[in-house]
DNA sequence: TAGTTTATGATATTCATTTTCAATTGTCAA
DNA sequence: TTGACAATTGAAAATGAATATCATAAACTA
């Protein structure tokens, strides 16, 4: 069973329909897995394929998507909603935001897993998901020194 | 020199003035060390010492502590900025945040130090700060499972 | 295919935050 | 201490992302 397939699957399920709009925003989100765009960007890049397409439908997708653990959102506090396709092999969420050139550099692996169980231990606190960022410049950046 | 004195001292050498506003935001803030208080909540409980300040006034002031180091912007995805008094010995921002009943635990240490590590060599990433948030539930919501 | 329900698009609205601007207040030099 | 100048303030308007409203349109189910 292919992406489109579990997608179709996943509404279904929920009693949601698939329509043209869910589709060509998944498309686009799909085509776009590297990147973290925000709703207005996916907006942008929805209307390149459907230009009747509303901005609220947009917004109610993706809310959506991430009910559905299509997405994921991010926040890179620049004030306003980003979205990542949805990696279950991966679910992990660090990123390493450059605070010179804004670029975000994906961190793979779980560095994290130590962390956490000295937390559950410690605080007593039953971790669901984490959110991770760190602030610096990256090697661009700190070899040009611009 | 205390606080205050610091406080006088980082203005001065900004060139910024010392204001009745800016040091009665700055108590309430030192009042409430222990919190996470948002730009509104700062402004109701300055606006009872001092009735006639503006909503932008906090606003600006904030950002301003926050370009001086004196407060610490935090994030927790609810829509809006909050604020701490910035500490030098333990500049770590760890927040446990309980999805169930919204309780915000601090996580002192900072146990990311081999990660940071990690980071800095793999990534070739040179980090300056880092923000990090778990999501679970904290022991109260675990054993009332209200 | 009809009928029911959900979804959509356009628009208005909300809410936190920022900007504008005239009036006020610190600061520093004389 | 005063005056002058720049920084700051408060009130109100503006912004910008996100959400709500509601009539119309499109999907699903029998």
């Amino acid at each position: 069973m292919n992406e489109i397939e579990k997608f179709k699957e996943k509404l279904k399920d929920k009693g949601y329909k698939l329509t043209t709009q869910r589709r060509v925003i998944l498309d686009v989100i799909m085509e776009n897995r590297d990147k973290h765009l925000s709703s207005e960007e996916i907006y942008d890049l929805v209307r390149l394929k459907y230009p009747e397409i509303g901005l609220a439908t947009v917004y109610r997708t993706l809310q959506l998507f991430e009910e559905l653990g299509i997405v994921y959102k991010l926040n890179f506090d620049d004030g306003r909603n980003r979205y990542e396709l949805y990696h279950n092999e991966n679910h992990q969420h660090h990123h390493l935001i450059c605070l010179k050139c804004g670029a975000v550099i994906e961190m793979e692996g779980d560095l994290l897993e130590n962390l956490e169980e000295a937390i559950e231990e410690t605080k007593d606190f039953e971790i669901i998901d984490h959110n991770v960022k760190f602030f610096g410049y990256c090697s661009k950046c700190r070899s040009r020194y611009n």
